[in-house]
DNA sequence: CCGTAGACCTGTGTGC
DNA sequence: TGCACACAGGTCTACG
């Protein structure tokens, strides 16, 4: 569910709260939810710790704690943590209870959201997060950047672009956002992109971030932020849920397109295949 | 290594 | 109303 504004929009939200508490109870009810160590040293690991720090890379958050322990959350889909619960919530998975009368609550309908709590020299545990390539605001993330990974790949741009280790945190929402306001067609292959597609493109990435971000994110339908609040960027899209709809820009009906299994929305005649 | 389909899970919306 | 099917802000894995 949440691509790199919602995480950040999360991070922002519960970081100033959560800044200084120790964990005095977790309790992990769904078995699907650690991902590393095992759910008997997860606990014991989190038990007692103080929060130091809180922060994102990509669609991670990062949580610091002391001895250099990191607990580390991904929410996939429809992952949420909250600090105050639906009174009807359904899809409650854990809850770490802080000594400063606050109550985390992990919420996932999906039950996609992973969790790990790891030291220095377990990071072979984790999965996807060791090879997370640069922040799309960074400033190694550029036109040079696009240009050599876009280099002999055949897939899509679309798919180059949700590829983690390429830029970290773009989501099916933010590509297609970045490849209309870049004019560039979803399916278009990563080498056939010229130096200056790539430099639109790598621009295009950060304002849509930056604006999604100002936005405090995208609430479509299960999104929430630490406070339990919805985004505000919905407003703003321009082609993500819009299939049918007029283009912004020229008016011409916005078309659908499945790549790499997912819905990609475009505008035929701003964004030409070419 | 690269690229794509299927799997993971639960719920909602749509069409017959 | 009931049922089947497609689809959902994300990755992994398996396979050609």
């Amino acid at each position: 569910m949440p691509e790199l504004p919602e995480v950040q929009t999360i991070v922002s939200d519960l970081a100033p709260l959560l800044m200084g508490a120790r964990i005095i109870k977790v309790q992990v009810w769904d078995p699907l939810l650690v991902r590393f160590p095992g759910a008997e040293d997860f606990n014991r690991r989190l038990s007692g710790g103080i929060i130091r720090t809180m922060t994102r890379r990509g669609k991670y958050i990062v949580v610091g704690l002391d001895q250099g322990l990191t607990w580390l959350v991904h929410l996939r889909m429809t992952g949420r943590l909250l600090t105050k619960l639906e009174e009807d919530e359904r899809h409650l998975r854990a809850q770490f209870t802080l000594d400063n009368g606050i109550c985390l609550s992990y919420c996932d309908l999906r039950r996609f959201g992973d969790m790990w709590a790891f030291f220095p020299g377990e990071e072979e545990h984790l999965g996807g997060f060791r090879t997370l390539g640069p922040e799309p605001l960074s400033e190694e993330f550029s036109q040079d950047w696009l240009l050599q990974a876009f280099a002999r790949r055949k897939a899509p741009v679309k798919a180059l672009l949700l590829n983690q280790s390429i830029v970290a945190g773009l989501g099916n929402i933010y590509v297609d956002e970045a490849l209309f306001v870049a004019g560039i067609h979803p399916g278009r292959q990563g080498h056939s992109l010229t130096e200056e597609e790539c430099g639109k493109l790598a621009a295009a990435v950060k304002e849509v971030i930056q604006k999604a971000i100002s936005s405090r994110g995208t609430t479509f339908r299960d999104y929430r932020s630490g406070l339990g609040t919805v985004g505000e960027y919905q407003q703003l899209l321009q082609v993500y849920g819009r299939k049918g709809e007029e283009c912004t820009h020229c008016g011409t009906l916005l078309d659908c397109m499945r790549i790499g299994g997912r819905t990609s929305v475009y505008c035929p005649r701003c964004q030409k295949q070419k």
